[in-house]
DNA sequence: GCGTATCTTTACGTTTACGTCAACGTAAAG
DNA sequence: CTTTACGTTGACGTAAACGTAAAGATACGC
């Protein structure tokens, strides 16, 4: 191993997996939907940097939460010839697309983190509140109905 | 219908489901498993509007992703009693391993709209040589070696 | 009070995204 | 040359998130 170093740098399955942090078995889903397709040596695959980073763009768009059919329209669309006028239309349309979906989950984002923000606030002061009267009322509390937790 | 328009607004499934653009199939899927609970009048299912407000919790964490075990928790933690500070504590940590869930969201939003943009400027800076080039050399960009597209 | 529309439960089907064997090939180590 | 570790192709299983179809209950509009 490393005889020259002037070649470049290839990985195998099990090591683009774990650096990645899903299964073998999940890379070689995303090659059978058409998401990757590595380079074989015989039957083995070979994957290079190229890949790696499909690799990367695909499992972010799976934690936003894309199909893996659309994650594959998006990863195509980036590989695409775009020689033609239309094919970069084209292109420009889907972005436009793209870019709705992700706009959307960014404020749901944002507001959902607004909103835990709020909560934490709410329950701080709670706690507060609760500290405080345990020095004069311990168990104030206590008489409180509420449901059980877990 | 609308007897005294003093008492609360209710709502029927069918409504609420329109409403949020989900089937009433999937508002009472979101009800076994836990995720709602509307008032019964008989075997008629009665939606007030905290059961609305819960819905939007609902499909705002699934625009965003999470599995709706996971939104479970997440509702039913905003309507736990707080009582007790043992459970208090339980609370803010949970908000803290939900922010951190939705930071990482939040970021990978960002980052994909960024690329999008990137990817965009580029686009269009083929399209203005395209354009460019078309007065003087016609089909320049033909002889690019790419695979054909959908 | 009768038809039509809406709502109900029950139950099985479907799609997506993998997990989990089984059975076999291959390459390097001892 | 055998062991051991990976890698490969099927094929089937499964969990989540609903869809869909059937068959009966209930309310409304006239």
């Amino acid at each position: 191993m490393l005889v020259h170093m002037t070649s470049a740098p290839t990985w195998t399955i099990a090591q683009i997996a774990d650096e990645f942090g899903v299964t073998h078995r999940t890379v070689r889903h995303y090659e059978d939907l058409g998401l990757l397709s590595p380079e074989r040596l015989g039957t083995r695959r070979i994957y290079h940097r190229r890949d790696r980073t499909r690799l990367g763009l695909i499992l972010r768009g799976r934690r936003l939460g894309f199909p893996l059919e659309q994650i594959r329209t998006i990863v195509d669309l980036f590989d695409a010839p775009r020689g033609r006028r239309a094919q970069l239309e084209y292109v420009l349309g889907q972005i436009d697309e793209r870019r709705i979906d992700l706009e959307r989950r960014l404020k749901d984002a944002q507001e959902a983190l607004h909103e835990l923000g709020e909560f934490e606030r709410r329950c701080r002061d709670d706690l507060a509140t609760l500290e405080g009267a345990q020095a004069h009322v311990m168990g104030r509390y206590a008489a409180r109905p509420g449901r059980v937790q877990r």
